[in-house]
DNA sequence: AATTAATATTTTATACTTAAAATATATTTG
DNA sequence: CAAATATATTTTAAGTATAAAATATTAATT
C-alpha cells in the first residue's frame, strides 16, 4: 500500500503558499518598495508597541538571530524602527516602530489585508473557515511534536 | 464588517508550510547534506529523464532563471547532474540527472515521503483528502487569475 | 575577587532568491 | 547580407536565510 495522500497534501500546501507569497512579494515591492520579511518584522513590532528584544523578535518570527539583525539594520537606516539600549543590561537592544514606522505599517497592513481578500474572494466562507481551523490543528500538532522532541533531548543531555 | 477570515487562513497556511519546510530543511541537511531547492531541482529532473533546458527548469519550479544557474552549478560540481549542449542551437544547455544523481535522488525521495507521512500521520484520511483538493482549487484559481492578468497585459501592449 | 558559565547580539561563511543587466546565439526583416 | 529583434543563459547587486563562530556583558561558583 502506497500512502500518497500526505505527500500530495504537502506539495499542494507548498505550491499554494508559494503562489500567494510570490504575489505578495511583488505587490509589496511595487506598491511600498518593501519586502515580506520587513513587513513581518514591522507586524511583530506593531503588536508590541513597547518594543521587543532582538531575541524575542527572532523567536516570534521563527527566524535566526543573525537574520533579524540585517532586516532591522535596514529598517533602522530608513527611520522606520528605533533601537534603544536597556538600562541595567548593556547586552540587550530593544527595537520598536518609530512614529514614521507606525504610519507606514498601518498603510501596508491595510493594503495587505485587501490583497489577501482579493486573492481568496472566490472561496466560500465555510470552506475558508474549515481550512483555517484544519491548518491551525496541523501546525499545533507540529509544534507539539517539536517541543516534545526538544524535551526528550534535554533529558538525554541531563539539563 | 471586517473580513478577517481570508487573512487568518493565509497566516495559518503560511505558518504551517513554513513549519513543515523548516523540518524538511533540517532533515535534508543532517541526513543528506543537501537542501530543499536542490531536492526540488533533482525531483524535476527525475520526472524528465531525457533532461530539461535551464529555462524549462526555472518554469517548472517557478523560480528565476539566475537562481537555477547557481543550484545546478553546485549539483554539477558534485556530479549529481550533467550539463550538455544541444546540437543546432548553441544557446541551449540541457540538464539531466547523472547515474549517481538518480541513485541519490531515489534515496532522498523515499526518505522525504516517509518524513511527510510521519509529520502528517495524525490527520484523518478524509481531512487530508479534503484539504488537498481544496488547496488544489485555490492554487488553480490563483494561476487562472495570474494568466488572465498577463493576457490582458499583452493586449494592452499589442503583442 | 577571579574563573567559569550563561545570555544577548553581531559577524562570518555559504546558499538561496529576485530583478535587471550583460552576453551569446539565433531569427527576422529591410 | 546587415541590422534589428528575439531567445537562452549567466552575471550582478541587493536582500533573505541558516548555522556556527566571535564579541560583549552579566550571573554564578569557587
Amino acid at each position: 500500500m502506497d500512502k500518497k495522500n500526505p505527500i500530495r497534501l504537502w506539495l499542494r500546501l507548498l505550491k499554494t503558499s508559494r503562489l500567494i507569497e510570490a504575489e505578495m512579494r511583488e505587490r509589496f515591492a511595487t506598491n511600498f518598495n518593501t519586502t515580506l520579511p520587513r513587513f513581518d518584522v514591522m507586524a511583530a513590532l506593531s503588536q508590541n508597541p513597547e518594543g521587543l528584544k532582538m531575541s524575542q523578535l527572532s523567536v516570534a518570527l521563527r527566524v535566526s538571530n543573525g537574520n533579524v539583525t540585517g532586516i532591522v539594520d535596514r529598517l533602522c537606516s530608513e527611520g522606520l524602527v528605533d533601537r534603544s539600549s536597556v538600562i541595567g543590561d548593556r547586552r540587550i537592544l530593544k527595537v520598536a516602530l518609530s512614529e514614521k514606522g507606525r504610519l507606514e505599517f498601518s498603510r501596508q497592513a491595510n493594503a495587505h489585508k485587501e490583497w489577501i481578500n482579493e486573492l481568496l474572494e472566490h472561496l466560500p466562507e465555510n470552506e475558508t473557515i474549515y481550512l483555517s481551523e484544519s491548518l491551525q490543528g496541523i501546525s499545533q500538532q507540529l509544534l507539539k511534536n517539536k517541543s516534545y522532541k526538544q524535551e526528550k533531548l534535554k533529558v538525554v543531555k541531563g539539563e
